[in-house]
DNA sequence: ATAAATCCTACTAAAACACTAATGATTAGG
DNA sequence: CCTAATCATTAGTGTTTTAGTAGGATTTAT
């Protein structure tokens, strides 16, 4: 039961974007800031781009900028453009209809459902500008605890 | 972010197991029953077992039985048992330190963590005797929905 | 002894993941 | 117009994880 990377580093680039406060900021500064390939983060930006997260600038000075305001982008937003669907186990997808024939192999498919449901609403009830406060406050007051 | 099929696999074999009126049941029977590898599902067997989840009978006629009561078996002990921790994000495996280094790549550690940490309670407080009613309640009264 | 069962471990095919690489399209500045 | 910076797109590749196979060793009822 794991997010992959893609999340994570989509997250840490869009904070990273909120950070500069540019109006935009280019691929190669945020892959160098971050340490990430910035061919791979071109990949993930790409699909935030479809989903309606960032708009892009081509050409020289270019980049990208978030297309709305903090708020109303959640979490769940940027974890299913980069990652596509939240399904805790396959048997959810909607998708492939070719799962789930067998009634008793999902037996606990009640039981996903609301499991899913409760990590969807949590991710869809998170905004960007939430995870901004949050790690500003973490910053002014780093308690202890390595990170 | 997904469970895989171990515990998926695991959970309809212990509910097999208690569907089955005897004191225990072969593996061979639970995997022709489910239609599920042999093989795969005795490694997940010795998992369980080692977790304590249920007991063995060597030789001739022997076989599982679950080790406690239906009641104080959680979720989340089967899953833990066969998948290990749940982490819905790496950098929250205690085990490898080498993860969450850079603490930018980790602004939304806390976000993960309340997550992970509500995953793991909804498991916890769901035992195998949860499902095994919910179960009959859905057979009794199967509500249209393709399962 | 034999057959039925668990125990244990090593191996393997397929899929997913995390990139790399290369090439094309667009645009600002000189 | 030319060039360099930047995004856009797609193909390929090494690594890891997953899902399963295979086969021998051990235990035990008959």
């Amino acid at each position: 039961m794991k997010l992959t990377t893609r999340g994570n580093y989509a997250i840490s680039a869009l904070m990273e974007l909120v950070a500069t406060k540019e109006q935009h900021i280019s691929l190669k500064q945020i892959a160098g800031d971050l340490d990430l390939s910035e061919n791979y983060l071109r990949q993930l930006f790409m699909e935030l781009r479809k989903a309606g997260i960032v708009t892009s600038v081509r050409g020289v000075g270019g980049g990208y900028f978030l297309a709305k305001d903090l708020e109303s982008i959640s979490v769940l937003d940027i974890i299913t453009a980069v990652e596509g669907e939240i399904n805790v186990v396959p048997c959810l997808d909607e998708e492939s209809e070719d799962n789930c024939l067998r009634t008793d192999q999902c037996l606990a498919r009640n039981v996903w459902k609301k499991l899913n449901d409760n990590v969807v609403n949590q991710l869809e009830s998170l905004s960007l500008s939430d995870l901004v406060s949050e790690f500003d406050l973490e910053k002014e007051n780093p308690n202890g605890k390595k990170l």
